[in-house]
DNA sequence: GTCTATAATGAGATAGAC
DNA sequence: GTCTATCTCATTATAGAC
């Protein structure tokens, strides 16, 4: 864990919250500890429970908040007026800076639903703002007819593009110890890595 | 958890390892319960500790051997003497097949590195049996050379292809529900990946 | 709202009979 | 080798003073 905040200038509800997405976010719901929450917040356990209750309350506050930043990234890009290539390279830039920000983000989400599917609703996203891939697919299609970019089908091309963004920062740990190289290294790789999809994007894209 | 193993004809310590491998991919070692382990072995509490001796014993028995059985198939890739384009196609079916039968291995790797980094030895794989990069890279650099393939560093090359194939297994439960779609609906995605991401890889690589 | 003390429970581990 | 019963401890949660 990090050293705790010098968050005295937030109010305790606030602390706890934010020790709170940090021990979730490593550590996982069975993995945390409500004392290392209290700590981290520098506050006292007690507080946790005149807060929020239960533990389970907490990190039900904690996950649907993450979830709601994982899916606002998306949508945002997808509603702007670009064309599908820039789209897909704001994606990338979108999503390697929050990956920067927040490397945990997108494992603790997958983790903790894999783990129990059942506490999370069929409709975890409400109808109304779910993500509009009706309208991004009949983009890319569009531009595949005028001869812009390369066909390739919709959900491919994107999962492709967000595989190559998100998967090297949060197989980090795994990478490391099985290519056998430093934390050091692969930063510095990591920091190559926008530039890189992008020219491998554009390259299979590119119409011949 | 699925149905308890109809694994009689298997002895009791091979019915525990598998059962342990079972629950702790999916719910970790934090998540795991000794007792649901058990269960799912169709053995008593107490064996596993006869077998074991305790649950972090047993852990590490699963998560050595997980992370054998993940660098193996990329070793053996590597060391085939395939060009480099067949080398990639060959990732690509051969972590699609594995993710097919194994979808938890990487994200509980991942995962677990991830929350008890100082439990891994800097050193997890032995100096003799580290993934030899070095000659991968070379035959990447000289296949650029010749102008069979198009110009791209070669790790990120091959985090390209990774991502790309991985990626889309591991991240099923949070895409499901950010997309809104059924699992039907994404079961029959991942069917067409593996061709859509040699098709996809192919176009990037080819010299224009 | 915040603290200390403590209850309640869950889960890993062991003893000892068979 | 396998079982039942039990010990021990960690952790969530609550009671009650301030």
């Amino acid at each position: 864990m990090d050293k705790p905040n010098s968050q005295e200038q937030f109010d305790t509800e606030t602390r706890i919250l934010r020790a709170a997405r940090q021990v979730f976010f490593k550590q996982g719901m069975a993995g945390a500890r409500m004392q290392d929450i209290a700590d981290q917040a520098g506050v006292n356990k007690a507080l946790l429970h005149y807060y929020f209750r239960s533990k389970d309350k907490l990190f039900q506050t904690i996950f649907t908040q993450a979830f709601q930043t994982m899916l606002e990234s998306f949508k945002a890009i997808i509603a702007s007026p670009m064309s599908i290539t820039e789209k897909l390279e704001s994606f990338i830039h979108v999503y390697i800076s929050n990956m920067r920000l927040n490397p945990y983000l997108p494992l603790f989400i997958i983790t903790e639903i894999n783990k129990r599917p059942e506490v999370f609703p069929r409709q975890l996203v409400p109808e109304h703002q779910q993500v509009d891939l009706k309208k991004l697919f009949a983009q890319i299609q569009k531009e595949i007819a005028e001869g812009r970019i390369a066909p390739f089908q919709p959900m491919h091309l994107i999962m492709n593009v967000l595989g190559m963004s998100i998967f090297s920062f949060i197989a980090k740990p795994m990478m490391i110890h099985m290519l056998g190289v430093n934390e050091k290294q692969y930063e510095h790789f990591l920091n190559e890595r926008e530039a890189q999809i992008i020219a491998f994007v554009r390259s299979a894209l590119k119409t011949s």
